[in-house]
DNA sequence: TTAAACTTTCAATCATTTCTGAAAGTTTAT
DNA sequence: ATAAACTTTCAGAAATGATTGAAAGTTTAA
């Protein structure tokens, strides 16, 4: 295969997982393309390489900006703005994991502990089948919460050889 | 706050956070409802309580069981077909993380690594940094393939024992 | 200043996904 | 066999989400 088409496949592949993760399939081709390419490239760049208007790739480049997966980079001698991505699959898997905690996660938690209030007779039926999933569920994300703040914090190659160790 | 008010609060809650993850948003909610229901219910209560129409209970049961997140019980004297959910979290979480190891990561992962026999001058500046984003990227996805595995077959306190303790 | 170069916004449009509900299909009891 | 009870399908409608592109806004250089 060749570089031009293993480039259209690889930023293809990405923005369809992007979709599939709920993160607008834009953002995610722009991501890749730069992810990809060695270069800083502008609005223009991307607008031509993706067949993206203009209102398009600002949003998408604006939002990556917003989760810090991108971020400006300036030429000098040049007025226009570049955008280079942050090359470290690492680091780019901890600002997702961040990004999504605080999107998701965090919001969830919330709601599940409060709704371990909710007030009644214990001995009906339909409140304990409803209290006992939510103190199950909320236990349960409040672990994966806890998982992800832990490898927010964790190098690597200590986080995945532990992790992997533990099927041995 | 009174059960009513707590449980579509909690139906709510879930449905959002489906559809965040590319989920249908009525299929986490039929979800939810039979998370926090202590018998089994029918097409009809389904339609009823999430104000849905028939086709769409129908088409989001059907996923539910595809996933096996729920299954079919019959109530004996009855025709009508019921359904339960699985009830244990960390069962539920094996399932999810199945699914979408088989839908997502498997299918990048595949993608991934026939982008590494793209051919031509290693050399050019453009093919260096494709190889080496699309090698460090499949390298990271793999971890991460094996990583669910190994949840896959473990059991829950093991699971999050390890991982917790990792942060002390 | 001012005008060229560039970025941002947003109402309108387009695309995709989801949902409806009536009709077709199936199963069961008699 | 048949009719009632129930489930599934699917074409069109509705809802949601993404995109366009021209106009407004901003910055810079001279």
């Amino acid at each position: 295969m060749n570089l031009t088409e293993a480039k259209k496949q690889f930023i293809q592949t990405w923005g369809t997982l992007g979709s599939e993760w709920g993160i607008n399939r834009t953002m995610a081709q722009v991501h890749a393309l730069l992810l990809i390419s060695p270069n800083a490239l502008c609005t223009e760049d991307i607008m031509e390489q993706l067949n993206v208007s203009r209102g398009n790739a600002n949003m998408n480049l604006r939002e990556l900006m917003n989760w810090t997966l991108i971020s400006k980079e300036l030429v000098p001698g040049d007025r226009k703005e570049y955008f280079v991505a942050e090359k470290d699959i690492w680091e780019i898997a901890r600002i997702i994991a961040r990004e999504r905690k605080r999107r998701e996660i965090e919001p969830v938690l919330k709601v599940l502990n409060g709704l371990k209030e909710v007030e009644g007779d214990q001995s009906d039926k339909e409140l304990k089948a409803f209290t006992e999933t939510v103190n199950n569920l909320s236990n349960f994300v409040g672990k994966m919460d806890k998982s992800v703040d832990m490898m927010l914090k964790a190098d690597e190659n200590w986080f995945f050889g532990t992790i992997l160790k533990m099927i041995k």
